[in-house]
DNA sequence: CTGGATTGCGCAATAA
DNA sequence: CTTATTGCGCAATCCA
């Protein structure tokens, strides 16, 4: 008992914990299914078109994804020694993005924040602490997803056997009524004038 | 059509891509509804009794974790500058650890790793592929949940709408058979063919 | 004890 | 400008 006010509540919870990024409408097979805000397969929406410099390519199905960088793509800048994670992430194209793309603006705001200041220090203490903030909530919405699928899983089967239920009824009173059918055909010669 | 045969694809994958490890038995209150070996909720079932050196307290449920740790809890050691990323992890319990936990082995066997050394870098790089190769199933792992709930959830409201079908067919049914019994118990005089 | 698997974390790029 | 999201590497830990 109970279970089912449980359920709806977690459902409700469950409903509406995923981030707003339906905006980008990708006609995929799966997103198709999308009828309300929820549900999205978040990997397969944003992780796709994201493309970001270091990105493996495209990844979607195939389980052979994780494999050393440097022997399958990428400019292998950062290759194996990925000890510095300090200047040395992408900076290479940074030199001549003036070039290919004139009307972004060059790095004139990154100046100077040479990881000592302050304001680097703030800035990144503050990142840090929105990641926090975004893992955990992904956590939950995890979490919910899981639990909604498992009463949802439960609610199915209980579903299930109420049709069940409701079929054999229904067989049993139409035997009955075929019965009772058969017996005024036969029996009543003279007084079933309505049928 | 056939969104039932996909149904049962997507669901068979699902089931069984959960990492074994419900070997800890938990008596969370969560864990409990988990019957089979699916749907372990992950970030409680280990996370929570993994307690780490620098894990937040619990977190389990709130929505307060983030936050900057050096307020909250924590020995501080690394709480601004963590730029080190090095050495100075968290060896300040290190030093006393022998007199604490006497059981627990020196870090004798971290025999000099300097990060230069070519074995430091192979089993770096060897822990990198796989932790690819983790988050790559996980990821796999939470589309295939969410997969899973849409199409319960598709399911549900088929089922739904099944029982609504059977139920109103058998109330019909029943009036039916109320009206014959109706008809036979008053007798059947003559004039029963308007009604 | 050893090596792969998980996980929390911070960083940087990027999206919103 | 800000915060949020994401992929990545690192280190600790788990686990078989």
């Amino acid at each position: 008992m109970m279970s089912d006010s449980r359920v709806s509540s977690v459902i409700q919870e469950w409903a509406g914990s995923y981030p707003g990024q339906n905006h980008t409408l990708n006609p995929t097979s799966v997103s198709n299914q999308m009828s309300q805000m929820d549900m999205m397969p978040y990997g397969q929406a944003q992780g796709l078109m994201r493309g970001s410099a270091d990105d493996r390519v495209s990844e979607q199905m195939m389980g052979l994804s994780y494999l050393p960088y440097s022997s399958s793509c990428l400019s292998n800048t950062s290759s194996a020694g990925n000890t510095d994670h300090h200047q040395s992430h992408g900076n290479t194209q940074q030199d001549f993005s003036s070039f290919l793309m004139p009307t972004l603006r060059t790095p004139v705001n990154k100046r100077s924040i040479s990881k000592d200041s302050a304001e680097y220090r703030l800035r990144r203490e503050r990142n840090n602490v929105a990641v926090r903030k975004s893992r955990d909530k992904a956590r939950r919405r995890i979490l919910l997803t899981q639990q909604r699928a498992l009463q949802l899983q439960e609610e199915n089967q209980k579903l299930k056997i109420r049709i069940g239920q409701l079929t054999q009824e229904l067989d049993s009173l139409k035997h009955i009524l075929s019965q009772r059918h058969l017996q005024g055909a036969e029996g009543g010669a003279a007084g079933e004038a309505g049928i």
